[in-house]
DNA sequence: GGATTATAGGATACACAACTCTAGTATACC
DNA sequence: GGTATACTAGAGTTGTGTATCCTATAATCC
């Protein structure tokens, strides 16, 4: 549905929108809680403050923050900054001169692309930082729950699927 | 948002559908109405006659057929039998421990593909065969469609788009 | 200014999807 | 039976997304 990019993104955010907001994180500091990894989510991390989506700061005691306000971000904004969102079709791909309108075929799966955007585009990323019960975004269970530090424990006996 | 192979699946199955039911198609022939890479076309067409949607007939005048009615094929149906459907997030793709449940995050992303399989699932073939005025899938306008031989007119001063 | 910390950017390795090619096998027709 | 047609199967190639690494640059601390 969406890219390993995207998907390590949306991560990276949400644990960002829970530091404190004047603080940065440093990029191993976000790997760490995110559980991506670090040399690629600092690739990941430079197409956000790129975007505008996050704020840098080199040196001792840098690293990164939100450009803005939680509320102020989309997920599509997040995807749309790593290339990692469905492009709408535009125009018939098979090129057929006649075909000024998309196809029924072409024009549904349009129409779910559109859907996509729709949704992903209302969605803040403070939304994100709901809880259910004991689950917390990024975080084991809420009483441990640490957002700026190392996790406190993971399940090593099996790896997290690499999609 | 689908991958190319199921495009290509797509096409060729929406194409098939508007064929003689008994009278095979060659994937030549398929390939050049879809405008789809032949050699590419026959090993998708191969995916679908083992997942029992296709028909195959060997020798001359083989080709493929429908193994079903259009309206009992479901574009979900195609789309896994070329494993190019986003997958579901069954569980915390972090790999923590305490999450027996998923977070808002992945709670939300497992929610589209969700909704992008209850869509397709309901969509059938012959759903998509319907016309928009000129406009129907994979052929020229609908005065000079011949559904089963090659088409018209192509527009050849832009190649479509390889995505 | 020099050492340390941390991001910026580019080069490289790897895996998988997209696409091609070649040899093999089944069917039909003569 | 021989030949032509068309699917089957698997290996090979190319391109893109994923991931790593190294050097440069900026900021901080002493």
């Amino acid at each position: 549905m969406i890219s390993q990019a995207g998907e390590y993104a949306l991560r990276a955010i949400v644990h960002l929108s829970r530091c404190a907001p004047d603080v940065p994180a440093s990029a191993s500091e976000i790997a760490a809680a995110t559980r991506v990894p670090q040399a690629y989510l600092q690739k990941i991390l430079r197409l956000l403050t790129r975007a505008d989506l996050l704020v840098a700061q080199r040196g001792v005691g840098g690293g990164f923050m939100l450009a803005k306000l939680p509320s102020a971000i989309s997920m599509l904004d997040v995807l749309k900054a790593c290339n990692s969102q469905p492009e709408r079709i535009e125009r018939c791909p098979l090129g057929i001169t006649g075909h000024t309108e998309l196809c029924s075929l072409h024009k549904l799966l349009d129409e779910q692309v559109a859907q996509f955007e729709r949704t992903f585009a209302t969605i803040s990323i403070s939304d994100l930082d709901k809880q259910f019960g004991d689950i917390r975004s990024m975080c084991d269970v809420v009483p441990g729950c640490q957002a700026n530090g190392v996790p406190l424990s993971v399940d090593q006996s099996e790896r997290p699927p690499t999609d």
